[in-house]
DNA sequence: ACAGAGGTAAAAGGTATGCTTATGCCTCTG
DNA sequence: CAGAGGCATAAGCATACCTTTTACCTCTGT
């Protein structure tokens, strides 16, 4: 089970009061960006420096200086605010309803684990667009833009309505996990669809999406999955597995980060497939609505460092900074 | 230059507690593991769906249950909370001078962009390691290694003294960047080493380790920089750059999250070269101590997803899920 | 050398937020 | 139908935060 976190915890609000100072050169000059009095943001960051038990400004010399450690918490400080911008363009997508330029829809994983980045970058490019986001299953989406209730439309799997245009955006697919210390953590041999099947493992519901695409895989080999508990949320099974309980079937989108950053391994398997296309979807015989264009456009311009660079060793989520 | 972070802004404390809630199922049981009083739980939470505008439990049915909105928001918010706590970790080495068990050394570059996603995977393998992590110029690490003041180094360039072992762990490359909105943003053709140089660059202030590398590389050319504005940290060429004040000059490090989300772009050069590898460096003629030599292991073994599964096409951190 | 400007810190007062304990209502279960 | 588990409300208290005013410090330009 994962760890609540530990107790001094920085606020969002002084880490980006830090990042305007690191950006405006002077305290004052980051108050008044953040339409705070003066003395107001000097307590702040004094407060910050408190939790953090570092000294991150150089009052010494009349203007404050970022010190080295100072430097260090604005560039980690600056990947925890762009979760947070994340996180709040996904909410403001999902709290809009009326008076919005683009209407989407998208199945649960697309919109848990593609939507907030792709609209984080659709941002840099429209920042005065109001976008709206609904949830669903696959069919609910793809039944929502049929309907023209909204734009474009995100689902998984290879089967769309023929009224819909589609095209692949990214591709999704269930692994088998478990914790490092697991003996299967090391393992390098597939395992086989019968071994699989012969083991307990944290599941899902039945009925829930992830479970019915999982047994109908084994099924397809005329196999039957074992539960060893059956849990309601992805992150239940996370906790789960991590905390050593069994393997566990997910998303490979769900435990990118768990998997990056070594809580958990991805016990390879062969003879079954439970990989899925994640497709955008959209009206046929109606021209795009030009954002939803220009967000399709954003999602495939591979604008990135190019693909032929090593990624760095470690690859955790922390050093795409 | 960056906007300050929208006003209602969620606070990680509650995040967490709605992360628990999610992994135990109760409201109860989350404010146990944070050791508060249920009706503490209870609004904090009520207070983050006030903040944020949604509905995120679904309390009529005794047990509280989460909403869709609920679950996307626990993903979501995972994502800011393993940056916090990549963060924490980095500052807590920072902060821990005595009784450690594994000290560090790295330059600028490495300790901001890529060790607290080591310690991050590091605290998986072992949680209660203490490490010490001290910043400084690549000379001064290598300095500090040779006199066995740390146990294990990270530094730019190929160049190491003789005392010490060395292995690349990463690359690092300086890179020409420019708004999107800039006439370069979608400029396909590389720009040559005299194109650059007849360019008034956003640069860092001479003396600086970025500004020699790059007046090395266009002196190496016969050539010399011409600065638009010389500013004095990243952070702050970020800022100018991305205000469109012109092309600017920065580790591709650095700029990873901006590129990915689109805020930036990374204008082809050719003709001169602003590659460095990142090492990690130890003392030759002496045994690597173990948690240095585990350390380097977590670093070189990719257990992330191959290389070869496509990445989700939009490629933002947030993704990374 | 000196005056002015810009920048930061300290003190005092008022408001708001958050936590705790105690208590009541609701919903499932047996 | 009774009991248990779970969540919300209420009252009281402590703490944290922001604001304004004031003072000190450090650079800069004449």
């Amino acid at each position: 089970m994962l760890m609540p976190l530990p107790h001094p915890v920085p606020d969002p609000v002084s880490l980006d009061l830090l990042q305007s100072v690191a950006e405006l050169g002077s305290i004052r000059r980051a108050a008044m960006a953040h339409h705070v009095s003066q003395p107001a943001a000097s307590m702040r960051l004094r407060a910050l420096e408190r939790t953090l038990g570092l000294e991150l400004l150089d009052r010494s010399s009349g203007r404050a200086r970022l010190t080295p450690a100072g430097i260090a918490v604005v560039e980690w400080g600056g990947a925890v605010l762009d979760e947070v911008r994340a996180l709040l363009m996904g909410v403001a997508a999902l709290r809009a309803e009326g008076t919005t330029q683009l209407r989407l829809a998208a199945s649960m994983t697309a919109a848990e684990y593609l939507v907030p980045a792709w609209l984080n970058r659709l941002r840099a490019a429209e920042p005065d667009l109001r976008v709206s986001l609904q949830m669903g299953n696959s069919e609910h989406v793809a039944d929502v833009v049929a309907r023209r209730e909204a734009d474009l439309g995100f689902v998984e799997g290879d089967t769309v309505p023929a009224a819909l245009e589609s095209k692949v955006v990214s591709r999704d697919e269930l692994v088998l996990v478990v914790a490092p210390s697991h003996p299967w953590g090391r393992r390098r041999k597939a395992l086989s669809a019968p071994e699989v099947a012969a083991t307990p493992l944290v599941l899902r519901e039945p009925g829930s999406g992830t479970r019915q695409v999982f047994e109908g895989a084994l099924g397809a080999c005329g196999l039957s999955v074992t539960p060893l508990v059956e849990l309601g949320s992805t992150t239940a099974i996370k906790a789960a597995v991590g905390s050593g309980l069994g393997p566990g079937v997910l998303s490979r989108l769900a435990i990118r980060a768990e998997v990056n950053e070594g809580r958990m391994v991805i016990v390879p398997t062969s003879g079954f497939s439970l990989e899925r296309s994640i497709r955008a979807v959209w009206p046929r015989s109606v021209v795009l609505a030009p954002a939803a264009s220009l967000l399709l456009a954003q999602i495939n311009r591979p604008n990135v460092a190019p693909a032929t660079r090593a990624r760095p060793a470690g690859g955790s989520r922390s050093s795409d900074r």
